[in-house]
DNA sequence: AGCGGATGTACAG
DNA sequence: TGTACCTCCGCTT
C-alpha cells in the first residue's frame, strides 16, 4: 500500500482535516513524545507528499517528517479521539478530526533547511505537478542498471514501489532486465506517462488498480484477477500462474533484494 | 501461540 | 549483498 499514491492522499486527508486550525498532539506509544509536545496547540499550515515522503507544515513548529516504511499506516476519523489501540507514534486531533500514524520508519520534527535536503535526494515525482520526465531520463538513459532497479530508485523516480514497477513495466511490455540506457526516449516518455496516470487513478481510488484502472476502463486482455492486496493487478505476485493477456507463464524472481514479477512472452528481450 | 512475509529504506561490509 | 528495523496479518500448529 504505501507507494507514492497512498502518500499524496493522506497529504490531502491532512489537509482537508486539520489545516487552518490548530491541533491537539500526542505519542500515546511515546516514541514520538517530544515532538508531539512540541507541535501541541500549533497549527497546520500545508501537507505536502514527495514520493513516498510526507511533509506537515506547522509553520512556527517546523516540518514533521514522515515515512511510512514497509509497515507504516495513517487512519483518520471523526468525533472524539478512540482510546488508543495498540502502537500509536502520532495522533493529531481537532473537536472534529483526528488521525493516527503507527509503525513509521521515520516520524521527526525538521527544519526547512533538513525538508530541502530530503528533497534534494529525490528524483521527480510524476504526482508532482513540477515534475519532468526529463531530469529521471538524463539517469536512465547513462545507466546500465536494469530499468526495474531503476524504477525503484528514488533518486531517479520518486514515488513508484514494487507493485507499480511490475505493472507499468508489464503494460508498456519492457522486459524488466533491459538497461536503462537502451531504452528509447519515447519508451521512457510512455513508461512515465503510463506510471504518472496509474498513481492518479490510485489517489482517487485508494488502492493501487492496473487492470482497469479509473481512466481507462478498458482491460488489455482477459477478464482481471483481484489481488490479495485489494487491487486489480496482471503479474504483481502472480508468479506461475497464466498472463491474463497471453495465458503464458508469469515468472517471479528477486533483484536487489526485492521480488519482481514479469511475463516473459508479453516483455520480450 | 507462534511464525513468516510484506508494498521500504539505511546501514554495514 | 546481507541484515536490521518499523508493525500487522494470515497462515500454521
Amino acid at each position: 500500500m504505501p507507494e507514492g499514491h497512498t502518500i499524496h492522499r493522506l497529504a490531502a486527508d491532512h489537509q482537508t482535516r486539520f489545516a487552518g486550525r490548530p491541533v491537539r498532539a500526542a505519542s500515546p506509544q511515546g516514541k514520538f513524545a517530544d515532538g508531539a509536545a512540541l507541535l501541541h496547540g500549533s497549527v497546520l499550515h500545508a501537507a505536502e507528499a514527495h514520493g513516498k515522503h510526507l511533509f506537515l507544515d506547522f509553520a512556527a513548529t517546523g516540518w514533521v517528517h514522515v515515512h511510512l516504511g514497509l509497515y507504516g499506516t495513517v487512519r483518520f476519523g471523526t468525533g472524539p479521539v478512540p482510546a488508543p489501540v495498540g502502537q500509536i507514534r502520532l495522533r493529531l486531533s481537532t473537536p472534529a478530526d483526528w488521525s493516527e500514524l503507527r509503525g513509521p520508519a521515520q516520524c521527526r520534527l525538521i527544519t526547512p533547511e533538513e525538508k530541502a535536503a530530503v528533497a534534494a535526494r529525490l528524483g521527480p515525482d510524476p504526482l508532482r505537478s513540477d515534475a519532468r520526465p526529463d531530469s529521471a531520463w538524463a539517469r536512465v538513459s547513462r545507466s546500465r542498471s536494469s530499468v526495474a532497479a531503476l524504477l525503484l530508485d528514488q533518486q531517479v523516480i520518486a514515488g513508484v514501489g514494487n507493485v507499480y514497477r511490475a505493472e507499468a513495466l508489464f503494460r508498456q511490455g519492457i522486459d524488466p532486465y533491459r538497461p536503462g540506457r537502451d531504452l528509447t526516449r519515447r519508451e521512457w516518455d510512455a513508461l512515465w506517462d503510463d506510471l504518472a496516470g496509474l498513481l492518479r487513478a490510485g489517489v482517487r481510488a485508494g488502492r493501487i488498480d492496473t487492470v482497469r484502472p479509473a481512466h481507462e476502463p478498458e482491460a488489455m486482455g482477459r477478464p482481471p484477477r483481484v489481488d490479495d492486496h485489494g487491487g486489480e493487478v496482471y503479474v504483481y505476485r502472480r508468479a506461475g500462474q497464466p498472463c491474463l493477456v497471453c495465458g503464458g507463464e508469469i515468472r517471479g524472481a528477486t533483484l536487489a533484494a526485492r521480488n519482481l514479477f514479469w511475463c516473459p512472452a508479453c516483455q520480450p528481450r
